[in-house]
DNA sequence: CGGTCCCTTGAAAACGTTCAAATATAGTGG
DNA sequence: CCACTATATTTGAACGTTTTCAAGGGACCG
């Protein structure tokens, strides 16, 4: 994946943060992302990472566990809305405020690569290939939160979900037939806005169809087909 | 709202682009945004800006109109995805792939200031705040569109629907108490995801209730307080 | 004046939610 | 190691909101 030996040798897991961040910058360029790059965590399960209302100043890139987002909306219920692999960039929304507006909460045991925002963006001003990357990343997660504000069925939205977590894992060189899922039901139900009840029924039938073996948080993945079928409606593509 | 005069005796047309894409800039940065922009249309209602798969180059901000883009699902049924007042940046989305990933019509006669987007990136790297304008309108719809995402009753989506319409003219310092909307019924509906019968029950209730005044494509806003509290639930502000 | 599209209204049906209760699992301390 | 508790999950049945289906009215445009 991260082919380049010097970047490696240079510091691993920084090289990684640089992968999540953007490629091909040379050793100079590396080395002052480097300068940016912040570990943090480990986090253990149900600490936040940051709270609704903290200061905005810096976005991070998970590099291993997962994390959602949450808002707690006006009747004290949890809206879930994302789930972060590693890999994944987490606080971008909060670029436009000085504040995060949402929570965020490690699922299981998560690692961090913390960026400062304003450094990050000056850096950007002299490599526009940063520069873009950060425009695409941003881009892209306008595209993904337009994904499940539709108008679809639970069974539709249980395979997007599905669907989704296996590409996620793929593109990541993982397992994607089969995995450990970090969610409680209830996660799933506030990020798919069902009743957690609707979850447990439709993964139920899923199984009964033989699309998918299910066992506590274990999930396999058996007819794709017929999962990608449901999916499409969602995820077109 | 423009109180810069040298800008607007640059060509106020373009000024007020300039507005739409960021203040703060001296004459030759405005010079140099204006190269970049580009005077089109008018659209006559139902006509294209662009459509899905189109090659993307540009973001538009509406000059003066209403727009809509939507996607077509698997059945063949329309998925608004957002409204675009004058002010608007329209495009945004596009950022992260090399084509238009939804289709955008004009609702009236619409006209826009087209930007070359590779061409105001460019420029953003020699313009600081240019460049965190930018990021600040890409993280802004990441945020709205997660907006609508949420499991909210006909009459919180309605009430927000027409909160968020008179709070945009306001911004605009336009009348915000009663306004004519460009959209039709059907519109509504697929924007918020209902079916057009529900709009018209709802939009019938709160009519009933003394909440609002409807005639047709006109609406008046009569007691802001009661809807304000039902799309407090959707809004969060 | 006729046609088309938009909007409205009513009744029935569907889907998901809510409520209630049983079951299962993991963690804790005896 | 086992009981015990808290939390997570599953299941059933009733309920409610929104959708669907069907039909009627109304505005605008030629």
């Amino acid at each position: 994946m991260a082919d380049d030996g010097d970047a490696l040798n240079f510091c691993s897991t920084c090289a990684f943060s640089a992968v999540c961040i953007g490629n091909g910058y040379d050793k100079d360029h590396l080395r002052e992302l480097h300068v940016l790059v912040e570990h943090v965590g480990p986090f253990a399960e149900g600490e936040h990472l940051f709270r609704e209302g903290d200061d905005f100043n810096s976005i991070a890139a998970v590099r291993s566990g997962t994390a959602k987002t949450y808002v707690t909306d006006t009747q004290g219920r949890e809206q879930v809305l994302g789930f972060f692999l590693p890999g994944d960039v987490i606080g971008l929304s909060a670029i436009s405020e000085s504040r995060y507006p949402c929570n965020a909460v490690a699922l299981d045991r998560v690692l961090l690569c913390r960026f400062s925002f304003p450094n990050i963006a000056a850096l950007a001003t002299r490599m526009p290939g940063l520069q873009q990357h950060l425009f695409r990343l941003l881009s892209q997660d306008i595209g993904r939160a337009a994904l499940l504000a539709g108008n679809f069925s639970a069974d539709e939205r249980m395979a997007a979900f599905l669907m989704q977590l296996s590409r996620r894992y793929a593109s990541r060189g993982l397992e994607d037939g089969h995995f450990r899922v970090a969610m409680t039901r209830t996660d799933i139900a506030n990020y798919l806005r069902l009743a957690p009840e609707t979850v447990s029924r439709v993964l139920r039938r899923f199984q009964d169809n033989e699309w998918i073996r299910v066992e506590r948080r274990e999930i396999g993945l058996l007819k794709r087909d017929s999962l990608e079928t449901l999916a499409r409606a969602v995820l077109r593509a």
